[in-house]
DNA sequence: TACATTAGAACAAATAGTGAACACGAGGAA
DNA sequence: TTCCTCGTGTTCACTATTTGTTCTAATGTA
């Protein structure tokens, strides 16, 4: 369903956006396709927009976002992180360096235990200081469920989840599944081998690797 | 259900998109089908979409997709890059090496803990480069079960199996046994039998007879 | 404000798809 | 046999899409 160019434009998103966590600008684009120009890639960039392969946020700087890949397979999202958890302990420390804290979203709530619903409403904000981030790209999340109790974290508890690229073993992740369920699982990287999830049974083809979910 | 050309034309079609991600054009179908003109091919191209064995964008590029397989077996795409399996930072490491990939069949599941099922059915391919196989006669399982997890394989891992003559001791097989159940175990031979020991502490060794490994 | 980036018009050229018209042969039905 | 339908092969004319390029406008960010 996709012609050449929109092919390669997709694949060089994707590879980019899993490689850095940041959509490139169209001016890398060029670079990459051979072209002189922006504006042919802002034209392909909304041909595959029509065609539903990306999601794109109109006048926002790399703000390209696929949803599926050439093949037709729904696209899975990059892993997001959680490395630092808001303990009540830590919150003394919060205190005495707040001069340098940052307004993220609370975007909901995950579940620790089973799945159960996606990330969704944006309604709330906390204030936490920056050095407790990873990145610029972070929002807060209420824990549903004690699954993760071993782990220091409790049922009601507030998680501040930051977007990074590079996920270790035994890291504490939100894993988005089907775009759909979140999830808050600790993370194994497998060995020098091919690591995969298998998808759910019904979907026989869909086989998600690790920094897919 | 279909016709000499239809067949044609639908088994071209899905080739070209396993191998190039993108549809032919009517002109490079024109080439494969010996025909002097594109009209021919539109006109099978609306039978194949009528009868359901694609689904084709109108005025559209190389917007051409199968759905069916010549049989009537939906179709699914197959190909799983190997790429999109890895972690970002292991896939340098294949970016350097991959002028030479060759595809290989996904046969089934295997089981790394206790023997479960035999190799079975034959419905997808991966593309490995070359150099992560040991012979030609290769193919790919998907590990179930976590005896193996001391070695780095773990649930839901891929492992390329080569088939190959010799084998040494501690090297990692697949043995088939009693010709009916097929498991991932460390071969160790000890005299005239043989020995499958699991990478995991918590499962004991087998050890067989000759003739029944 | 300056800078980076995206949006999009305009023109040209290349590539790709549509459809009418005419023809041929195979196979089934009357 | 004759008639009819269907799939196929070909030509030609025409239309639409995709791509390459240049230039300018608008928008978001520091």
């Amino acid at each position: 369903m996709l012609t050449n160019k929109q092919n390669q434009l997709l694949n060089f998103l994707i590879l980019r956006i899993e490689q850095d966590g940041v959509s490139p600008s169209y001016e890398e684009i060029c670079l990459e396709l051979n072209l002189k120009s922006k504006s042919g890639i802002h034209r392909i960039v909304k041909a595959l927009e029509e065609r539903g392969y990306i999601e794109h946020l109109e006048n926002k700087a790399r703000a390209i976002a696929p949803t599926k890949y050439p093949n037709g397979q729904p696209y899975i999202s990059n892993v997001i992180d959680i490395n630092n958890l808001l303990h009540p302990k830590d919150r003394d420390i919060i205190e005495t360096t707040n001069e340098d804290i940052k307004k993220i979203p609370m975007l909901g709530k995950i579940a620790a235990g089973t799945p159960i619903e996606a990330i969704s409403n944006y309604d709330q904000h906390i204030e936490v200081p920056k050095n407790h981030l990873l990145s610029e790209d972070s929002f807060a999340l209420t824990v549903e469920g004690d699954s993760m109790i071993d782990e220091g974290i409790f049922d009601g508890d507030i998680v501040l989840i930051s977007k990074i690229t590079n996920v270790n073993n035994g890291d504490i992740v939100v894993a988005l599944i089907d775009k759909e369920e979140a999830t808050l699982k600790k993370f194994r990287k497998k060995g020098d081998s091919i690591a995969l999830e298998p998808a759910n049974k019904n979907y026989k083809t869909q086989i998600y690797g690790p920094d897919r979910v």
